[in-house]
DNA sequence: AATATATGCTTAACCGATTAAACCAAAAAA
DNA sequence: TTTTTTGGTTTAATCGGTTAAGCATATATT
């Protein structure tokens, strides 16, 4: 039988009353002047009884939950998991507990799940904003909510977020394929207005530029809920008219599945194709050659988000913009 | 401003008391009679004010939270993230939300996590239980507290769970070995005590041992805090005496880390060595050639277990064992 | 002796929703 | 006309903590 321990059994146990005995567990003993023989007490028979404060109860009358809300993509995208991983340990260094959910890149159920959150009290939210997701995030703003965008953000809202220097990462990239004598380099995203995609590829793009290649400029973009099929046919295209000899790509996903179709079609890399993927993944060691990669800072990402959403819930009410440096990992994709 | 619209906001305006907002808000305006205009303005008001209920005061009352908790070993592995989001989306269905929470394999974490979700006064609790925590999850029967274990159990308890066919599924790919030729058979696993790694080994041992291949048993145990540079070492044993032609993986994890030895010491699958792998993973796909690996069907195990959790949730006390069966993906890793 | 100050503890309101019980008026039955 | 029923609504307790305010009693101050 799971008799719960309420504080009032303790109170009755001790002789003495609840306030007392929420005084004494909240260390206000001195503060609150109790005499010592009754803390004492009151300790001991909290313990005798194991004693679990009911964090609903704490919750409603303080008016937070000590806990943060997070909406990623998909929680089982290894990228997204890593940084999930990340924020549970950080939030729990603060006493913090992680409640999550996945939007599938879809503003309506990111919209749900946000309600769902909020009803629940989360004191802040971290946010992998989805595409159309703007009136969502501006009204937690009006509503005065703590939020930090991570990843992404949405470039009419002024709030906190912890991103990528994207525009520099596939510049970085672009230039590092010139380098090696590359021209004719491709670039395939997600079809997206989401600013993170957008400076992705407008890095590519100007690099493109930059090195009066500008003619080459070629994005293919796929779509986040057929990306398998369109990657396809995307694949096909660009390998089939042989017109390309370095291909980017904009996300983790996106390089995995392109990658399964370079196999499928026997492209060699990167003697017929050089290619450089996104975020990294143990794939990306394992196909032959390993993949030369934009990596991102996950770790960082997720410890910023975390410790700026506190900063927002303990009442800080300055914006901060974070943008985190990727990494150019040199693997055997080029040349 | 945030001013959050309580249900004595929707009674001040329509001119009533909260008991009816509640009512009709609940639907038993009919049960309890409320007038019909009342009902409508109710509605309206409600709308108007977007009122969202405070799940936090409701939970507090109601003593349920349709919160799930969910402790897997680690979110970050893929394994768990699938099944994360598989549990997930089939408790939305049932108006539940998920905290989450990794246990490292380690039963003290396990044990702060269990009692961190429990004040937070979750309804019921999926775990994949770590070494050691028997006493943790008998605390939690006894407490009558809704509990699946899920992907391994604990033979002293005698609870719900959902795993695999774990003796079955290694029994399998031994004797899939044997049936290509292959004699010397060893096994990497963990170094656990919980049952599903010994139904694993165990597997091997039986199928080896019933093909007359008892003296050709190796199992070479790892512990899963240094997996990394305890795996180099063992594979290092193992690929320089060549006493071996072919090596099964007790998890996903040991198949990745194993691949990685496997292909810095040029171990020519399956000439020199035939491989299974065990879980599933994109780098199975990848390594060359793509490995043959015992299949777990995460998405039955996920709605599975929060099929059976809301079941117990709802009041029943049945206890449910599920034994899922494995599928042998054959590829190309063996002979 | 009268007043001030500590000391130690209790009361009770509150957080927001739920719900049993009580209440009252009007309509129906006796 | 009185009683019962039906309809419609309010009251107030409750969930388990938190916390401002109040109330004794004892000790110190003037």
């Amino acid at each position: 039988m799971a008799k719960k321990v309420s504080m009032k059994d303790i109170a009755e146990k001790v002789g003495v009353s609840t306030a007392l005995v929420s005084y004494v567990l909240n260390g206000l003993e001195k503060e609150k002047r109790v005499g010592p023989e009754v803390v004492k007490r009151i300790h001991q028979v909290a313990k005798d009884l194991k004693y679990k404060p009911n964090q609903i109860a704490r919750s409603l009358r303080r008016g937070s939950t000590n806990t943060i809300g997070l909406i990623v993509a998909d929680i089982s995208n290894p990228f997204f998991g890593q940084l999930a991983r990340v924020i549970e340990d950080e939030a729990a260094e603060s006493g913090y507990t992680v409640v999550f959910g996945s939007s599938d890149e879809n503003s309506e159920k990111s919209a749900t799940l946000i309600d769902i959150l909020l009803n629940r009290q989360v004191d802040g939210l971290i946010i992998t904003p989805s595409e159309g997701s703007t009136e969502q995030i501006k009204m937690l703003l009006q509503g005065d909510i703590p939020v930090v965008l991570m990843d992404r953000y949405l470039p009419d809202i002024s709030t906190n977020r912890v991103v990528l220097d994207n525009f520099n990462a596939t510049y970085t990239a672009v230039n590092y394929f010139i380098s090696k004598g590359y021209k004719k380099v491709n670039m395939i995203a997600y079809k997206s207005s989401l600013v993170h995609m957008q400076e992705r590829i407008r890095g590519y793009q100007e690099a493109m530029k930059d090195n009066g290649l500008a003619n080459e400029v070629v994005v293919k973009e796929i779509s986040y809920s057929h990306a398998k099929s369109e990657m396809e046919k995307v694949m096909e295209d660009l390998l089939l008219d042989k017109k390309i000899d370095a291909l980017l790509f904009a996300t983790n996903a996106l390089s995995i599945s392109g990658l399964y179709a370079i196999r499928k079609h026997h492209i060699k890399v990167p003697e017929e194709l050089a290619v450089i993927g996104f975020d990294g993944h143990e794939v990306f060691d394992f196909f032959q050659p390993p993949l030369t990669y934009i990596q991102q800072p996950l770790e960082e990402m997720g410890k910023e988000s975390v410790k700026i959403l506190l900063d927002q819930i303990k009442g800080s009410r300055k914006k901060v913009q974070v943008e985190l440096t990727h990494r150019l990992i040199e693997r055997a994709s080029c040349l």
